[in-house]
DNA sequence: TTGCATTACCTCAACCCTTGAGGTATACAC
DNA sequence: GTGTATACCTCAAGGGTTGAGGTAATGCAA
């Protein structure tokens, strides 16, 4: 009925979070999705629909390399950025910033800002 | 070819920004608007088509009041915060307050990487 | 007075991301 | 042997934003 459901301010920030993460070390999908709930202390959580694709996207872009490691039996997919996939972080970082900043802005400014229009 | 255009991060936060404006006085839509794009520095600009749907909805959902004003012969349509929303405000604040402090702690999280080329 | 820009409201399809459910297959414990 | 965990994958549905379009009144310039 209301449609607008309870905003969740995360459109974009699982593609974020995962350049960030594998700036530290190569990891595969599945250890992504625990991992970004681990490194947020829970309050960020995506599914694999939703990582794989990125994963999948950001390979053929050339941002991600990838290499299968044989682990007991069954086929790893790890992923590791390239130079490309460093820059994307970089410029995606700074990009979240400047946003981040300008939300934060508003809700502090207690007064401010509109008296200035 | 791409699919995943430049991450725009702004997915809810129109609706928050359009909450703490209404907090501090009254206004219409078209104003709302621009006054966005001035409290945020040019950083965020949502159209009208957004604006717009936001603000029914919201009035819908009692969170708005609303008041018709005339001005040189036309009708301007000013919202305001009810109590409701005042309350949302404050729940939709933290949640952004959380969510972007996860994300912050990810990025922040030192190993390198970041800042350097 | 015709034309154009601005104000001010509105709607809608297309786009894109995430959710959540579903599918496959192996390994290990009970 | 049945369940749980690992590990990969896909896809429809839901929902928010974009960008284009529409209406109408005002005011200003050519």
């Amino acid at each position: 009925m209301s449609s607008r459901r309870d905003l969740s301010f995360i459109n974009g920030v699982p593609e974020l979070l995962i350049l960030r993460l594998l700036s530290r070390r190569e990891m595969y999908g599945y250890e992504l999705v625990s991992a970004i709930r681990v490194a947020t202390g829970d309050v960020i959580s995506v599914g694999e629909g939703c990582v794989y694709p990125i994963l999948h996207t950001m390979e053929k872009n050339r941002l991600l390399g990838c290499r299968r490691v044989q682990k007991d039996g069954r086929g790893r997919l790890y992923y590791r950025l390239t130079e490309k996939g460093r820059k994307r972080l970089n410029q995606t970082s700074s990009h979240w910033q400047r946003i981040s900043q300008a939300i934060n802005s508003v809700l502090g400014d207690n007064d401010a800002a509109i008296a200035r229009t």
